[in-house]
DNA sequence: CTGCAACTTGCACTCACTGCAAGAATAGAG
DNA sequence: CTCTATTCTTGCAGTGAGTGCAAGTTGCAG
């Protein structure tokens, strides 16, 4: 499961290394010293890198420590949710979408659990963490478009993607209150259930 | 309907005024040339302040063009929450709740309006809102702690203020929807048919 | 081996933001 | 009105994030 296909040219393994350094050095010093008393130089020197480099690969200090990245989401589950399915009812599919993006959002799962911890100490982070979850949301609203010809719905794209981004976080917090057991993704479900007790009063 | 009661001596008053000449400034320049080609020393010097002086009132450029302030909420509409009401359903006091935060958070709804149009053009306006609903809604949580013990719920905090915030935002969009008929706080019920329309599928 | 493309790095720069200490304005007591 | 304590503003000097550019370095293909 997961820590994507190995690449097999150099260039791709050089940088896949160097951006891991990157966030190991950030995370180790942060957990240490903590987010304002650890600068950028420090973090790149740690992992052998210039601090130019280090921009090259993320676009804050704040990035590095999460380990932020791009996410990919599968193609099938993204096909299968633009065309109206799986199930056909929304927030159904909107589960699986989300649990689509929760599993490829951290390819190395300590390394998300490091992320989780450091967000307790550092509120900052907590804020950087949901401005990712935004990018994420950008993505989905696009999807959402496409799935309105194929299956139209009442509910308007805002709250859509505001409750993909609440199930996200919601998945992440019952993870790390089950100390960080199985993966986000399992947690979903008790996000959902959650969410509905709430509603239903 | 409040511009709050206006301040009687001096001191408060001027303070009242270069904040709101220093939003005043960082709105009109950023709306004229966007928020990463004004720099805080223009709009501190265009209010006729200095720019030292700009962060006694702000934490950040960001924070000046959205108005952001610290919110007070109304002491009785708090006390009511703590104790189990108003109406002992969950899900409703806290769309009260909500309510309260929202006719308080800005005084001024010119201000607002101009902020939610400038986050339109500069989605990092966005985050930097999201993470003021943050603060608030660490306010809430210690309600929430309160409210417990007069009326235990199954649902956890961070639930319920994720929802909040989710709640903030959609009635803020809904609010900017209508081409900014009355206040956010009346499209408060229309966010929340949103999110019952999707969780019921 | 050679030339090409991608990547790294140093350098110079802008600007947000902070702590500090000195100076100006104001409130309040007498 | 005057004096004083308090509060607020400001300049100054400094840190460090983040960017554009141009010159090296390194891996890759033919």
């Amino acid at each position: 499961m997961s820590t994507s296909a190995p690449p097999p040219n150099a260039r791709e393994r050089q940088k896949r290394e160097r951006r891991l350094a990157l966030i190991e050095a950030a995370q180790r010093l942060v957990g240490e010293r903590g987010l304002d008393d650890v600068t950028v130089e420090e973090i790149s020197s740690a992992a052998g890198l210039s601090t130019r480099t280090f921009f090259n690969y993320f676009d804050s200090k704040d990035d590095a420590v999460l380990g932020i990245q791009e996410i990919e989401l599968d193609a099938e589950v993204r096909a299968q949710f633009v065309s109206g399915g799986p199930s056909g009812r929304l927030m159904t599919d909107l589960e699986a979408l989300v649990a689509g993006f929760l599993t490829n959002a951290a390819p190395n799962i300590e390394q998300g659990e490091r992320a989780m911890r450091l967000m307790v100490a550092e509120p900052r982070l907590v804020q950087r963490h949901i401005a990712w979850h935004q990018r994420v949301i950008g993505e989905l609203e696009q999807l959402l478009a496409e799935r309105r010809t194929a299956r139209p719905s009442p509910v308007d794209d805002d709250t859509i993607g505001m409750v993909a981004g609440l199930l996200m976080r919601s998945s992440a917090l019952a993870w790390a209150r089950s100390g960080y057991e199985g993966d986000a993704a399992a947690h979903l479900p008790e996000a959902v259930a959650q969410l509905r007790l709430l509603l239903d009063d």
